[in-house]
RNA sequence: GCGCCUGUAGCUCAACCGGAUAGAGCAUCGGCCUUCUAAGCCGACGGUUGCUGGUUCGAUUCCAGUCAGGCGCGCCA
């Protein structure tokens, strides 16, 4: 719609440039939805814009864009208001294609073509495999999820991944908390170690591994080897242990990864000294009290870090660098890596770290979106997360308590960039009160609607009412046509500022006109016309719900 | 001290990368169910967009400063 209305206005500048009113290109000006009612559909300020170089007054030079404007069908007026908007009205036949092209394209309405089939990484919770997520990780699985969906359904080819810490220090200390819980040592008893995890699910690992049990991990299988001793082999069980848990977690989350890349795989193939001697090649890095630094600060980064340090091993974001070489070399031209804020700190050290490898890694790869912190209230006090006192709030609790479809609308329903509270008390005591299920009633509500048409014999014929459509004259069925046609810009947007909560936000908007409608309308009436018009756009309105649900990752009930 | 994020109605949050009279929900008060689901609708109340300047036709949005909160600033991960 946005495109038809551009292209008039370019069309209604170039005549004028013709007649030497013009002679300056045009700016790049901006077609906008109008937000009072009385400023019409969209709105346009390119003459505001262009007022000054060409020394007229904005209205006047309005008023001759609007008369050089080609007239089309699509418009039913134009006005111009204000410090010098030109304001289009809309004709009917713009919303009734509208909602033709709705009912045409069905399931892949609002989806468009945008990435061209292109590859795009999105990686997302990379939690360590140490303890069970938390609202932190149920915070970004939601929102890289929906990032994903957003991706495909705009075009783009999408691999969601997973990046496991499963080598290094809180690995050891992981594995030495289960071996102390085997030995039936209790935090805070003689032979705890000293950091070692509280929580209560090491003793069920523990619990595990002497039983022999076997568990399942990203198509590896790990038996207990009940052998107390046996270090490697606790550690190995432990990690597989807590990836299962995580990985049913997120499944049960609606949540599931293409792939799975081990940190520990970086050493095994000897990437991480590979990323290390490359750098020291390109002649990025230097020694310094016993240890090898990377030239951050060539790159833009506060500081220079240390790479190697003097015991020898290699500090954590080489193998971050390493890992992002990984994806680059496979191919993602394009890769967004969504991580919580309290680690931003890394962004510009491993972004340093790929350019100081002189590759032609673009600067500003890969993206990033930060979310920021979760806190959780439960009876009106925040719990404080703490995986080392086993003190927290898991992704699964909240499932259990609010249920999929809320948890995942409330997590994804505000910026990700502002902190969030997670009220565990309204989640489970007030779910009615939950936007989710006013967007989900409106969808329901259609359904009801066709339930009643069968259970009435009402007949409806599609070809017929989309020809009926001009019956839709009201302003309740205008703000909900209008509200439809939103729907593909606004998929288009939040893909593009990677900001999912336009998507939510934009949804309960949609649900909102609809109620009003259905209150001051009557859909099954006895007039046919009248009848099909509005039975087509309702199937349209709930077309589009269940559309901008599944992008969300929330159901689209039938009843409520 | 430095860097990143945030500050909008009593509360939780929006505001289409600079647009016109800043919008929703919750809460409070008052209305609407013999008609498709009242998990709904209608109305009222509620604002110096933290503060001070600047940029311009125009600022919640951009810039500078300032105050407040969160998170970072390791040879931890």
């Amino acid at each position: 719609m946005k495109d038809a209305l551009h292209e008039l206005l370019q069309h209604a500048l170039d005549s004028l440039r013709r007649d030497g009113v013009l002679h300056a290109p045009a700016p790049d000006f901006a077609i906008e939805r109008a937000r009072a009612r009385g400023h019409g559909d969209f709105a346009c300020n390119v003459a505001m814009l262009l007022a000054k170089q060409v020394g007229r007054k904005p209205r006047d030079l309005a008023e001759a864009i609007v008369a050089a404007l080609p007239t089309t069908p699509l418009v039913a007026k134009v006005e111009v208001a204000g410090p010098g908007f030109i304001n289009f009205f809309l004709g009917d036949a713009a919303w009734h294609g509208e909602v033709r092209r709705v009912l045409h394209a069905g399931a892949r309405y609002g989806h468009g073509e945008a990435g061209a089939g292109k590859v795009v990484g999105v990686e997302f919770v990379s939690a360590n495999p140490t303890g069970p997520l938390h609202v932190g990780h149920a915070r970004a699985a939601a929102i890289g999820d929906t990032l994903s969906r957003l991706f495909a359904a705009t075009g783009w080819k999408v691999y969601r991944e997973y990046y496991y810490n499963d080598a290094g220090a809180q690995i050891q200390n992981l594995a030495l908390s289960v071996q102390a819980r085997i030995k039936g040592i209790n935090p805070d008893e003689a032979g705890w170690p000293a950091d070692g995890y509280r929580g209560d699910y090491i003793r069920d690992v523990a619990a595990d591994y002497l039983a022999g049990v076997t568990v399942a991990a990203g198509g590896d299988r790990v038996t207990a080897a009940k052998n107390p001793d046996d270090l490697d082999a606790i550690r190995r069980f432990a990690v597989a242990w807590l990836r299962s848990e995580q990985d049913a977690d997120l499944r049960a989350f609606g949540v599931e990864f293409d792939v799975y890349f081990l940190e520990s795989s970086l050493y095994r193939d000897n990437k991480v000294q590979q990323v290390v001697d490359r750098i020291a090649a390109e002649g990025h890095s230097y020694e310094a009290d016993g240890a090898l630094w990377l030239r951050a600060t060539e790159f833009g980064d506060d500081k220079d870090r240390v790479m190697r340090k003097s015991d020898g091993t290699y500090t954590y974001f080489v193998p971050d660098v390493a890992y992002h070489l990984s994806k680059w070399e496979r191919g993602y031209k394009r890769a967004v890596t969504e991580l919580g804020a309290d680690h931003h700190g890394s962004l510009a050290r491993v972004r340093a770290g790929l350019q100081a490898l002189a590759l032609g890694i673009p600067k500003d790869w890969p993206e990033y979106v930060l979310h920021q912190m979760v806190t959780v209230l439960k009876g009106g006090e925040e719990v404080k997360i703490s995986k080392r006192a086993g003190s927290y709030v898991t992704l699964r609790d909240l499932i259990d308590m609010a249920g999929l479809d809320a948890t995942r609308y409330f997590l994804i329903a505000r910026k990700s960039d502002s902190q969030l509270t997670f009220d565990i008390d309204l989640a489970r005591s007030q779910t009615n009160d939950n936007p989710v299920y006013y967007i989900q009633y409106a969808h329901a509500r259609v359904c009801s609607v066709e339930r009643q048409m069968r259970e009435r014999g009402i007949a409806f014929a599609p070809e017929a009412a989309l020809r009926q459509l001009d019956q839709l004259d009201s302003t309740y069925a205008r703000d909900v046509m209008a509200g439809i046609a939103r729907f593909p810009e606004t998929v288009e947007a939040a893909a593009d500022n990677r900001e999912p909560h336009l998507l939510a936000q934009y949804l309960r908007e949609l649900a909102g006109a609809f109620h009003v409608w259905y209150n001051a309308e009557q859909f099954l009436v006895d007039d046919d016309a009248q009848r099909n018009a509005r039975v087509a756009l309702a199937y349209a309105t709930r077309q589009v719900l269940a559309n901008g649900l599944g992008m969300l990752g929330v159901s689209a009930p039938e009843t409520m």
